[in-house]
DNA sequence: CGGTTTTTTGAAGATTGTCAACGGGAGTGG
DNA sequence: CCACTCCCGTTGACAATCTTCAAAAAACCG
């Protein structure tokens, strides 16, 4: 069977994505064709604060970070898109303008769907409304999880548990940073000059091993974990 | 039409809930068969972290605190629980124990409904499934806001934004805080010490008026607005 | 009213932020 | 292929906010 590149775009992101590929073959039709696709490069801007909001943004493959902009023009790292995420909660319930930037951080396939299309969608499936709700349901706890740590853990634990988290299910002992370290800094609530220093006393413990500028080693995982 | 006590209490909090007071009259019906209905009064544990996590609680009257506890025994303050409010985000997706406490503020009325009915109730009924997934989209709006907010800006302004956002909707210009000054210290990532002094800076320049030991009076929002 | 918990206040100390300068790597253009 | 530039990361010195510890005062509860 021959498609075009753009329809099997459109497939894939139905396929590979968490939130749509337990439906049935029936509803997985329905959605591909609701569903525009969008190729990003690295550093292109996905969409930005202010622009109407009125899509559901779904990674299909690639990474992209999410940001805020603060009145005074910091940035402030919110979390980094993987394959599978999708990002644009407050484009669910109500017409209104993006919150967040979000950036490709490599070349990034993005599958988008109205809202007025998605509510359908869940009205029409439930199946899907309910998976909906159960990925909402787990961003939450995560989100409460990370307040807790920000506002409880030092910065060194803080950063212990994220190279922890970051190297976690890899194979391979060495691994790459996504991120600058400017953006790890904001996404811990921390400085850049925080963290290389942070890092120097990591690697300065035996704890972990810096390989090059971004990429790093473990080197002892229940030190690590016991920070703090 | 007369009803049981508890039979009234039940569609209370169907009708007083915001997930569930959009639905059909069927619904309605359906729901309130499946609700179990409980009272709590201040000070009371509606759960503990580590209980089996299987039902979600509506607070249909009253106020209750959501909380961790660390490793080292310190709480950490996450919300406060308003009528219409509900928790259990973690019971939503799987069997598993709740990782946070709860506990009433005063007397409260709180309404439960098991995973497994409300999980069916969802299939059956998208319209809930819809208002749950904008329900928990809100909340995540407003976590990710928090974070933010928590690693960017100062105590003061963390502070004044907390007495700002707790007065807000109150007609009387004084307003009384809902939890202990150890409780918002952790909830806003400092220490009671710290708050102390700070609400007392805030008083000594003229934005706020301290009534009483937990009352207060907002004298100059716009300044407030503006720390940091 | 007695006892316990909460809040306030003070002083000292620590972690982290800020400012500034330097070094290095990546990409560009000649 | 080399030189130049720009951005990022590193390092140091210093400052500031905030935490911690301790003790006294105030509020709360039965």
């Amino acid at each position: 069977m021959i498609k075009l590149a753009h329809d099997h775009t459109a497939e894939d992101c139905v396929q590979l994505v968490p939130i749509f590929n337990t439906l049935s073959q029936e509803d997985i039709e329905t959605v591909a064709t609701l569903v525009t696709h969008h190729h990003y490069k690295n550093g292109e801007y996905i969409f930005s604060a202010g622009d109407v909001a009125d899509s559901l943004s779904i990674v299909a493959h690639g990474q992209a970070k999410v940001f805020q902009v603060s009145a005074g023009g910091k940035e402030k790292m919110l979390r980094v898109l993987q394959t599978g995420d999708f990002e644009g909660e407050a484009t669910l319930f109500s017409d209104s303008e993006h919150n967040n930037f979000t950036q490709a951080l490599m070349d990034t396939e993005v599958c988008q769907i109205s809202r007025s299309d998605f509510q359908r969608l869940m009205q029409k499936s439930p199946a899907l409304a309910v998976n909906m709700v159960n990925a909402l349901g787990r961003r939450i706890v995560q989100l409460e999880q990370q307040t807790a740590e920000v506002t409880t853990a030092s910065v060194e634990s803080r950063l212990a548990n994220y190279l922890l988290e970051t190297s976690a299910g890899l194979d391979e002992e060495v691994f790459t940073l996504p991120l600058k370290k400017k953006d790890i800094a904001t996404y811990l609530g921390t400085t850049p000059e925080t963290i290389s220093r942070k890092l120097s006393s990591l690697a300065k413990q035996g704890m972990i091993e810096k390989i090059s500028n971004n990429k790093f080693k473990i080197l002892d995982e229940d030190r690590l974990m016991m920070i703090d």
